[in-house]
RNA sequence: GGCGCCGUAGCCAAGUGGUAAGGCGGAGGUCUGCAAAACCUCUAUGCAGCGGUUCGAAUCCGCUCGGCGCCUCCA
């Protein structure tokens, strides 16, 4: 079976057929920077880093694109409450973005485009929309009129013709022809403060859809693979990139459309006033370890609502320390004669793993592979048919996994500052064992866990780690 | 009003027509000076409820109950 995807377009299960064969291009609507990003954030960022890992370790070579969202309503408020430019302000969110991006193990994508960075992209492109009428300009500012696109709507199954005209509109657009037109380009107001460009369009800035087209097509051109966001992006942001780039471009902007569903934490959605609403660092300043972080966001079908507790600590601790634990059992391995087993083993578990990524993703399936192959690696290990040979076969099995999942761990052992002094106890604790002087020996091993030292017994030697 | 999603063991979570993956937790056992880890066995005759279609349904259809999303700038 090869990889296929949820689209949402056409709201069915299809086999990935990229553009160009052997390779994949991947765009993601990346954060507004006008804050430090929420974990919900990080869960699409998440998904869109699974797909870009399943899709290198399917051997496609990858270019994926993550936008960073530098100017909007909200970043200009931002700046302009602190009284500072708009790119120091952004300048900050996108540091601490990248901060919780790399603590998350989020792969580096190819490039991170700020709109600020394509103002002149993006005012060719509104002249293009206007020069094919697909807008129209009322005083000093650009609108998209969606009665020139036929398919507006489709992407989100929405009947233009019934949409209820709500509250929601903004009252300093008024001047629009029709009110379900959106804003490509908006003229200066009092309120933006400095922020502004002088361009054949006036003075003005550009409306949210419009980076996203412009970035999308000089980056990936007409056609790109994939385009990824959170659910909420169906309407009207992805929408409106469609009618931005179709309309200028006349082929589909995307072949693929894949959308995350929401995080829930604790069975709601997260928001401020709930006391749920956390950071990757919050989430760090509770304890959690990155790996930890991790694992509970990825938690799930991308396309299931997922629910993140806090209280899951514990229980992602253990399932997490199970991979530990067998690649300690893999490296002390001294047996032998296991090695066509293993391969057998290997080659079933990886299988099923490629099929459930296959299967639009299915992530819960492949991690329940790597768990079914943990614990055939465990029972070969105890029944003595590992050895050194084997052992390299069974760790690369979970190099490969772990390119893909990230958070197996499988460093091996890093150097510890205190391990003279650790290794020095456990040397006492065995001589006064192999003396029978338990008191002595127990004394020792208090001594370790006191410094917060868990220790294994195994044949001939023992093994610690860190708590 | 329109479009759409979900309800599977104590908890988390796959499966969407062929007789319930996986993780955590729990019970028992093997091993061990003690312990830890590991391994083995058990832990849903049933998938919100009620009908229907079918040789066969958690999976399809209808209704009911209970959560929830989107409908112009929230991932």
């Amino acid at each position: 079976m090869a990889l296929r995807l949820y689209n949402t377009l056409t709201r069915s299960v299809e086999p990935f057929v990229p553009r160009d064969s052997g390779k994949a291009t991947m765009y993601t609507c990346g954060p507004t920077v006008y804050a430090r990003a929420h974990i919900g954030n990080f869960r699409t960022f998440l998904v869109s880093d699974l797909l870009r890992r399943y899709l290198a370790y399917a051997g496609y070579d990858v270019k994926w694109v993550m936008n960073l969202t530098d100017i909007d309503d909200t970043t200009i408020k931002g700046a302009n409450a602190e009284g500072v430019s708009l790119r120091d302000y952004t300048d900050r969110y996108i540091a601490s973005f990248h901060e919780d991006r790399r603590t998350l193990g989020i792969t580096d994508a190819d490039l991170y485009p700020r709109a600020t960075d394509h103002i002149p992209e993006m005012v060719k492109m509104v002249e293009d929309l206007i020069t094919a009428k697909h807008a129209y300009v009322v005083d000093g500012s650009a609108y998209f009129k969606i009665e020139s696109f036929p398919n507006y709507g489709k992407l989100a199954r929405l009947n233009m013709e019934e949409l209820r005209v709500g509250e929601r509109v903004a009252s300093d657009e008024y001047e629009k022809e029709d009110v379900r037109d959106f804003a490509l380009w908006k003229a200066w107001d009092a309120v933006d403060g400095p922020v502004a460009w002088d361009t054949g369009l006036g003075k003005g800035r550009p409306g949210w859809h419009l980076e996203c087209s412009a970035m999308s097509l000089k980056y990936l051109g007409k056609g790109f693979d994939i385009h990824l966001g959170g659910v909420d992006l169906i309407f009207p942001h992805h929408q409106n990139e469609i009618a931005q780039t179709e309309g200028v471009t006349h082929e589909p902007l995307a072949r693929y459309w894949v959308h995350s569903e929401h995080l829930l934490v604790d069975g709601q959605k997260m928001s401020k006033s709930l006391g749920n609403f956390y950071t990757v660092s919050d989430m760090v300043n509770m304890g959690w370890k990155a790996r930890e972080i991790r694992y509970g966001l990825l938690a799930g079908h991308y396309r299931q609502r997922t629910n993140f507790q806090a209280s899951g600590l514990e229980s992602i601790r253990q399932a997490l320390a199970r991979f530990e634990a067998c690649s300690v059992n893999l490296e002390h391995a001294e047996g032998q004669g296991g090695r066509a087993e293993l391969q057998d083993r290997i080659a079933q578990r990886e299988q099923e793993f490629r099929d459930g990524f296959d299967d639009d993703l299915n992530y819960p399936e492949a991690l329940a592979a790597v768990f079914n192959f943990v614990r055939d690696a465990n029972t070969l290990c105890q029944e003595r048919k590992i050895g050194g040979s084997e052992r390299d076969l069974a760790m690369e099995a979970m190099k490969r996994f772990d390119s893909v999942l990230g958070f197996l761990d499988l460093s091996g052992e890093a150097v510890d500052p205190e391990a003279a002094e650790i290794e020095a106890l456990i040397e006492a604790r065995n001589a006064a064992r192999k003396a029978k002087d338990w008191t002595e020996a127990d004394r020792a091993r208090d001594a370790l866990t006191e410094r917060g030292i868990v220790i294994e017994d195994r044949a001939g030697k023992t093994v610690w780690r860190r708590k």
